[in-house]
DNA sequence: GCCAACGTTGGC
DNA sequence: GCCAACGTTGGC
């Protein structure tokens, strides 16, 4: 199987924004507590990028981020046996057009985007097409 | 505010 | 190990 570089991230807006990482310009995208996320952040390596997504109201791809450390143990809230990890982000850009999550169901071609297949999954690999296809909708 | 989808928990 | 009950996520 070809090593995935492409991510997207789901983050409420509320908790932890594109906007704050921009901030920070740097953060430790902790508090994933869900063993299919987890082992996908396990897979990240340093130099992907990945697509941030606003749940909640906003419901958008808003900005791209790249994977600036790959999965270290996230030792945050209580403790347990489930080898919870963390990966580092710095802000790559802003998406001059953030592109809406109705636009992506939109698209015949990203049927297969598991944003839209697997609604509650906050972790998730994107393929080269499916990632270029989004940003070009941020250009449009 | 509602509810579908889906993950987790706990009784058996 | 099964499955009902329950909790959470997140779109609508």
């Amino acid at each position: 199987m070809p090593k995935i570089s492409q991510w997207l991230l789901k983050t409420e807006p509320e908790t932890y924004s594109f906007q704050d990482l921009i901030r920070d310009k740097s953060t430790n995208w902790n508090g994933v507590r869900n063993y299919q996320a987890r082992n996908y952040l396990r897979e990240m390596s340093r130099g992907d990028l990945a697509l941030i997504y606003h749940s909640g109201k906003e419901r958008a791809v808003i900005g791209i981020a790249r994977v600036s450390k790959s999965a270290y143990t996230d030792a945050t809230g209580q403790p347990d046996s489930n080898n919870w990890v963390q990966v580092d982000l710095v802000p790559v850009e802003l998406l001059k057009n953030p592109v809406s999550l109705a636009q992506m169901k939109s698209l015949p071609e990203l049927k297969e985007l598991l944003l839209i297949k697997q609604g509650r999954l906050s972790v998730m690999p994107v393929t080269q097409l499916h990632f270029d296809t989004i940003l070009q909708l941020a250009k449009d």
